[in-house]
RNA sequence: GCCGAAGUGGCGGAAUUGGCAGACGCGCUGGUCUCAAACACCAGUGGCCGCAAGGCUGUGUGGGUUCGACUCCCACCUUCGGCACCA
């Protein structure tokens, strides 16, 4: 029976229904292998995938199948990230309950992970909109709570107008809200903090542990922490015995501090202003500043407005008396708030100076050429020699940054001290569809959390999550959480004195849930605790986590910092919890990220009906270098199609016999050595920077040269070798063809107990081999060596070659190099 | 502005302890098979000159190091990503 086309629907659903049966990817918890755990970033339940989010999970598949293959006892779970606004926001519009959709989707994501014949140990499976879950995810809050880095405070917070909640930092992309763009605002709110500052330099120092993380992630960390270190001055308010710290990494340019700028919010702006004239003027313009929109306080590109303070500061190290300014520019967020300004050295400095005409003095010369105040154009921000610094003159600027902050320790005028750009992570959402934050509150009492045999705190399912609190599809969302109209989740007793109390009615941002679902797979149904310190310690950290590269910083920094928080509280033993991290790149299509908006997705599911899931997963790996984004194109399908039906022919058909007479152009391969030479660079790029596209091609070579020795008719071992090997090492890549070949070729055991081939390195070895001759860089010709052939001997033959003589003229060459195994180059 | 990654045929991409640029695939051209097509198979395919043999040229741009540079160094251009008044 031959047909046309390989039968891979029958193919496909026969291997799936036998791996789920057989419980090939059932992590056994009592096996003596080594374990392996491998994770792929879990999914938000939106309403389908296209091929773009295919690749993440085909990437995660092709590994779990290939340690399988190597004897891993691995662990490949699989679960849902399924808190979140998206599915309230529906709800809103449709009237559909956000559980209801949302269990709806991912029935309809499993399907097709299935269908891309990707494995998961599906009893483990994580749903963290589920009370079992979320449970934990309270509990996690309690434990927080306890050490003392969950508190409440009122703060100036993002606030998304559209989506009618906070965000975190994170969660603000240039100014806006980055889910749905709408500018964000400022509000002072009563909220909910997780302390990750007091990990800023845990996180910072561990990422020099993740050396298998990609640079670029560890980098985009080392920047968000943002450490600098300087030192806090102490500026004496002039006329008063009040001290004004400021902070500075540069030190070295203290002696050109020409005025000093607070930032508008400045807790001691009031009272310096206060009498001291012009104050009608200073108040509007801090007014207006406050005023201004989040995206121009933070825009490096906003005009700089200040205003003079009619009060002044003294500098310690000169005792001069300097202005006191407030201008827009200064965030009261960093550092003191307080900023000395040297507008000889700091560009934003030198610009204000001009603009308002304050003095500018060098005090750090440039050694190229001296700089002067008067006629420069731009700050000098390079280090250089102390000038007008007595008595630091004359050495270099950046051994006088340690001599002058240890001069100021002595004098007690200044500190060494770090700061961070880090921020403390805002939890609390104004909404409904999220984990609720375990507090309770008590007039007698004040804040208190939530017993943890109390828990879970169970989000009610009847709730009416409008503006209006009338109807559910009025289409707006509320401007409080809707937990404030649930009167039975709302009215409960306090823990303590058992009197009447009100619940907390915001809810956990989405990313706590995400933060420790990694420890849950080891014992999803465990009702007494979150998960088993003695099996986490065994498996975790995971071996290998892929995701996309847009969680770089949120999801990855935050579960960097739950772990470490549940390291120093003893539940597990382990500080980091992801080992090696790979980051897939985006799948493209019209040079555009797919999504629904612009209408550029392309389903999975019409593919995989027309080629099979395994032309869907060979395209998608075969596309280029998984890190890298990739343009998606239909066409190249066709090719993935092409030699798979190729590949089948090998055990499906006998190969016609024509028999041939190998031309000189066409000689019989040596295919023994090209089958080992594919099984090297194959294990290679699988154990190495997963350049499965390169790994493809190698396959497809030897199925190539498979091809020219049948044309002559030849069936021999090393033939059903060669045949053998590219069924085994296809087998990660495109699993449901490989298996049928497997078993067409008598194997009754699956092949993915079959053993991952070794290779011979005497095969690799080469009888005679072409070399390249070039004369002065050039390949002129090329002669066929027998390996083993000294150099002087290939020099001879070299200088014999007529091609040679032609070019040489006859005359002897300068030189000749030799390089073993490459080329040969004359010199003339 | 700062930090990072990248720039190679018509297209996706391959090749770096410096050693035959364009593997593999898509597309295209010609052929075999067929009544015809589909499928498959064979041959060709960076550009320019040439009937050919062969030659010249070619990895973003301009320099440099080297017997030899996609690869290393210097300067620049472009694209993408991150950060962005952090003192």
């Amino acid at each position: 029976m031959s047909e046309q086309f390989y039968p891979f629907k029958q193919i496909e659903a026969k291997w799936q229904k036998k791996w789920e049966k057989k419980g090939l990817f059932k992590m056994d918890p009592v096996s003596p292998k080594e374990k392996y755990y491998c994770l792929m970033m879990f999914p938000y339940p939106s309403s389908a995938l296209h091929v773009g989010h295919g690749r993440n999970y085909i990437i995660g598949d092709v590994v779990a199948r290939y340690k399988i293959m190597r004897k891993f006892n691995v662990l490949a779970p699989m679960g849902w990230d399924a808190f979140g606004l998206p599915a309230e926001n529906a709800a809103i519009k449709s009237g559909i309950h956000p559980k209801t959709s949302t269990l709806n989707n991912i029935k309809t994501m499993k399907k097709q992970l299935n269908a891309w014949g990707a494995g998961y140990d599906w009893g483990r499976e994580i749903t963290s909109c589920l009370p079992d879950y979320y449970k934990w995810t309270q509990w996690i809050f309690l434990q927080l709570y306890k050490k003392g880095l969950a508190y409440k405070k009122k703060a100036a917070v993002n606030w998304c107008p559209s989506c009618q909640t906070v965000l975190a930092n994170e969660q603000v992309v240039d100014g806006g809200c980055e889910r749905c763009s709408a500018e964000v605002e400022q509000r002072k709110l009563e909220q909910w903090f997780f302390k990750i500052t007091d990990y800023s330099q845990r996180l910072l120092d561990d990422l020099f542990l993740l050396k298998d993380w990609p640079e670029r992630v560890r980098l985009m960390q080392k920047n968000w922490i943002g450490r600098s270190e300087g030192v806090e001055i102490d500026f004496k308010i002039a006329d008063s015995d009040v001290v004004l710290p400021c902070f500075t990494t540069r030190v070295d340019t203290i002696y050109g501090a020409a005025y000093m700028v607070l930032a508008a919010e400045h807790p001691m702006v009031d009272d310096l202003i206060n009498g001291h004239g012009n104050e009608k003027d200073i108040r509007k313009f801090i007014n207006d500043v406050k005023k201004e929109s989040v995206i121009d306080r933070v825009s490096a590109t906003t005009e700089k407005k200040g205003i003079f303070t009619n009060r002044y500061v003294i500098n310690p190290v000169n005792n001069r008396k300097i202005p006191l300014w407030i201008a827009n520019y200064v965030l009261m967020e960093y550092g003191t708030g307080a900023v000395m300004a040297v507008p000889a050295h700091d560009e934003r400095d030198f610009d204000f100076a001009k603009k308002y005409g304050l003095s500018i003095e060098v005090v750090i010369d440039n050694p190229k050429g001296s700089l002067d105040a008067k006629t420069m154009k731009e700050a000098y921000i390079e280090e250089g020699v102390m000038v007008n610094s007595h008595p630091f003159n004359g050495i270099p600027s950046l051994d006088a940054i340690e001599k002058i902050a240890d001069y100021m320790e002595k004098e007690g005028i200044g500190r060494r001290k770090t700061h961070y750009k880090l921020r403390d992570w805002l939890i609390s959402r104004q909404r409904y569809w999220g984990a609720p934050i375990p507090i309770i509150y008590c007039d007698k009492c004040g804040i208190q959390p939530v017993d943890e045999k109390d828990l879970p705190v169970l989000l009610p399912e009847k709730i009416k999550f409008s503006a209006k609190g009338g109807s559910a599809s009025d289409g707006k969302p509320c401007t409080e959480s809707p937990l404030k109209h649930a009167k039975s989740f709302v009215n409960t007793k306090c823990p303590k004195c058992k009197g009447r109390a009100t619940r907390e009615i915001d809810t956990m941002d989405t990313f706590v849930d995400s933060s420790w679902y990694f420890l849950r797979y080891l014992s999803p149904k465990d009702k007494k605790k979150p998960f088993d310190k003695k099996v986490v310690d065994k498996w975790l950290p995971v071996d290998q986590y892929i995701g996309g590269v847009e969680h770089a910083i949120l999801h990855l920094m935050y579960s960097r910092f739950i772990v470490k928080v549940l390291y120093d509280m003893n539940h597990i033993g382990f500080k980091e919890p992801f080992a090696k991290l790979f980051t897939q790149g985006m799948i493209v299509k019209d040079g555009a990220k797919m999504s629904k908006s612009k209408g550029n997705t392309v389903s999975p599911d019409k593919l995989i009906n027309k080629y099979g899931a395994d032309t869907v997963r060979f395209y998608t790996l075969f596309i280029g270098p998984p890190e890298k984004d990739a343009e998606w194109n239909d066409r190249g399908m066709e090719g993935a199609w092409r030699f798979l039906n190729r590949v089948w022919r090998l055990v499906d058909r006998r190969p016609s016999s024509v028999s041939r007479i190998p031309s000189a152009k066409n000689k019989i391969p040596p295919l023994k050595r090209k089958t080992h030479f594919t099984i090297k660079k194959v294990t290679e790029d699988m154990e190495g920077a997963f350049h499965f596209n390169t790994a493809l091609s190698a396959i497809m070579e030897l199925v190539n040269e498979i091809y020219k020795f049948t044309e002559y008719g030849i069936r021999n071992t090393e033939y059903g070798k060669a045949v053998e090997i590219v069924i085994i090492l296809l087998a990660p890549f495109v699993p449901h063809i490989a298996e049928e070949m497997w078993e067409k070729t008598g194997n009754e055991r699956s092949v993915f107990e079959a053993e991952w081939p070794g290779y011979d390195k005497d095969a690799l070895v080469e009888d005679s081999i072409t070399m390249p001759v070039q004369i002065n860089g050039k390949v002129r010709t090329k002669i066929e060596i027998a390996s083993g052939t000294t150099d002087d001997e290939i020099k001879n033959i070299v200088l014999r070659n007529p091609v040679v003589n032609k070019w040489t003229q006859g005359k002897p060459p300068k030189k000749v190099i030799v390089v073993k195994g490459r080329l040969v180059n004359l010199v003339v």
